[in-house]
RNA sequence: GGGACCGUAGUUCAACUGGUUAGAGCACCGCCCUGUCACGGCGGAAGUUGCGGGUUCGAAUCCCGUCGGUCCCGCCA
């Protein structure tokens, strides 16, 4: 249907007789001569009409709407001279039209504009109503190639190092521990029910026993949880697993992996190895688990210094089992005033968001002096204030503020806050924005979190990653006493703040799997039940193993430097995991309710 | 399950403190225009202000409910 596309159209071309297929990007009609700007998915070639060429042609071009699909014959040629247009690659050629074919025509209004010079913000219902209309938008259509371009890189890189895509079910069962899963009824088995997976993660250390060794899938993963910006009810892993390799090996190639993903899709050299930071160092250093490093604001530890002060708030969280942590923002007493800080300020409740009771500050002056409430003042020592001063490196100016109480409380308020106080004060400049990749592995998470609603350790990770062999030791009798205490062999992959990857080597003794399901309240009975095939072939010659599974919606999000992963999705749902376009979910007939042998009990709320 | 914000023409927005015919750009329709490129000029059509109820002499505006969208907490790794 065509000869060639229309964003290829060079000088080179000039003479050439052409044919080319598009959309009518827009149309400029001067009554004499009409120019078209016709649009495929390469970019746009000025088309001109002259009356000269019949009058038929003319009339058809006149008649042109934007969007409307046409097949175009006609000779390149060069522009005038004055009629150059620099803005655009094709600008010094266009393309004389002899003949317009119209092969569709649009009959209807157009919900919004689909040209690049009309790009306004559009609501985002709209253009989840009408997605194939918005991914015809650049924006969309380069997020689409560039999340292939991704998909592309990862694959060709992990056939190089000998892994191979192995496709695992999406019919599988359901694992108590996770995520919500979604089911489907079977209509065979009347009464039992499908999941559709949360990860392949069993399957692939399957894959392991099946001597594999090298596995990778571009993998649809589900979860029933609710939506957020950065999470859909369908989202896709690059799923990653493989036999006979340490934790450093594995992390090692995911490096390379990463490091060439940015350098085919973006052009960006990322150094390899990326830094590494303990969970406990991160969780210290930030309050987090996955760390923004792209600026300062550390978390300080000043429990020691206040364990006695008499200012209440510190002393009683400490002797309350807490702590009493700060961070030093740079010049923040010009930036931050006390309106702020204070009950009823954006940032004191963005501390209330995180659950912290209030927000001790202390504004630092020259020459030690501060400014803060009374009540601190007052039990201030002059050593103290020298102390805290080289401990938060805290210049005249700076403002300093407080989280105290329960540890874990004060990590999430002063986490929250330095993040907030980083976007609010512009510390990650606009060029930063797109250009700077902090990557960072996060290593040596703990085994298991207390869980004080079900009264249980739960799994951090899943209950299959493998502890250090330190923190357990050889002794088969004592695991059981040592796990809960454990370290485990897992690590995240953060970039920027954000969680893009993570894995763990992987339990390959049966003992030790047994083990843990007991430490997370699975007696032998309920292990056997829901994991029994997995023991039985961790007991058949399992080799050791592990993996590791990125998000690629996430990733490609911040390679294309969206705010949603919505944005790198061809058809997502909203935040109510409904499609606008297909309508979905719906109800259906009776009869196959019936055939599934089951029976709604939704009452229509009237 | 909870909190916040939003919903006006096909679309992006406007409409003062509740005030009389709800405006404008783009898109659409018609006419004019031979070098534009976000072409330009003249004219036109286009609205159950998401939906339902209430307060009021009077509601896009205030109140209640509901539906839909976004962000966040819970939830989720």
């Amino acid at each position: 249907m065509r000869s060639i596309c229309c964003g290829e159209l060079r000088t080179s071309a000039i003479g050439a007789n052409v044919q080319l297929c598009g959309w009518v990007d827009r149309l400029r009609d001067h009554g004499g001569v009409i120019f078209i700007d016709l649009r495929d998915r390469t970019g746009t070639i000025q088309i001109t009409v002259d009356p000269d060429k019949g009058k038929d042609l003319f009339n058809t071009a006149e008649s042109l709407r934007n969007e409307t699909v046409i097949q175009i014959n006609g000779k390149v040629r060069s522009r005038p001279d004055e009629a150059i247009n620099s803005k655009i690659p094709t600008g010094e050629v266009e393309v004389l039209a002899e003949r317009i074919k119209i092969l569709n025509s649009v009959t209807t209004n157009l919900p919004f504009s689909v040209s690049i010079h009309d790009e306004e913000s559009i609501k985002e219902e709209i253009r989840l109503r009408y997605r194939y209309l918005d991914l015809r938008r650049e924006r969309m259509n380069n997020n689409l190639k560039l999340r292939h371009d991704t998909v592309k890189t990862a694959r060709n890189f992990l056939e190089e190092e000998g892994f191979i895509e192995v496709e695992t079910p999406v019919l599988t069962r359901s694992t108590p521990e996770g995520a919500r899963d979604y089911l489907v009824p079977s209509r065979v088995c009347g009464g039992e029910y499908f999941a559709l997976p949360q990860s392949p993660q069993l399957f692939k250390q399957l894959l392991m026993v099946g001597g594999i060794e090298r596995y990778y899938q571009v993998a649809r993963c589900f979860r029933d949880e609710d939506l957020r910006s950065d999470r859909q009810p369908e989202f896709t892993q690059l799923d990653i697993e493989m036999s006979f390799m340490e934790q450093n090996e594995i992390l090692e190639l995911n490096e390379k992996l990463i490091a060439n993903i940015w350098k085919k899709t973006k052009g960006i050299d990322i150094p390899i190895p990326f830094p590494k930071l303990t969970w406990k160092e991160s969780m210290d250093r930030y309050g987090t688990d996955r760390p923004d490093t792209r600026y300062g604001m550390e978390l300080v530890e000043t429990s020691d210094l206040f364990a006695q002060s008499g200012f209440k708030v510190f002393s009683k969280a400490i002797s309350g089992g807490g702590c009493v942590k700060c961070i030093a923002i740079d010049q923040g007493n010009a930036s931050i005033s006390n309106v702020r800080i204070k009950p009823g300020g954006d940032i004191f409740s963005e501390a209330q968001k995180a659950g912290a009771g209030g927000l001790a500050f202390i504004r630092v002056r020259e020459n030690e002096e501060v400014d803060t409430i009374g009540a601190i003042k007052d039990n201030l020592t002059t050593s103290q204030i020298h102390e805290l001063l080289v401990r938060t490196s805290a210049k005249p100016g700076d403002l300093i503020l407080f989280g105290a109480g329960p540890t874990d409380i004060v990590n999430k308020t002063l986490d929250r806050i330095r993040q907030f106080i980083a976007k609010n004060l512009n510390l990650i400049s606009e060029s930063d924005l797109s250009n700077k990749w902090n990557f960072l592995w996060v290593v040596d998470f703990p085994m298991f979190e207390f869980n004080s609603d079900e009264n249980r350790l739960e799994a951090i990770h899943h209950p299959f990653c493998a502890p250090k062999t330190e923190d357990i030791g050889e002794a088969k009798s004592l695991w059981q006493e040592k796990l809960p205490n454990a370290n485990a062999q897992a690590y995240d992959l953060v970039l920027n703040g954000l969680e893009i990857g993570g894995g763990s080597l992987r339990i390959h003794n049966p003992e030790l799997q047994k083990n843990v399901l007991e430490v997370i309240g699975f007696s032998s009975k309920e292990a056997e039940e829901q994991f029994g095939f997995l023991i039985d072939a961790l007991s058949m010659g399992a080799p050791p193993h592990g993996g590791i599974a990125f998000g690629i919606d996430r990733m490609v999000m911040l390679l294309a430097n969206e705010d949603s992963i919505r944005d790198t999705i061809a058809f997502p749902k909203t935040q109510q995991a409904r499609c606008l376009m297909a309508q979905a979910p719906a109800n259906v007939q009776n009869k196959q309710l019936e055939e599934l042998h089951i029976a709604s009990t939704w009452v229509d709320p009237e």
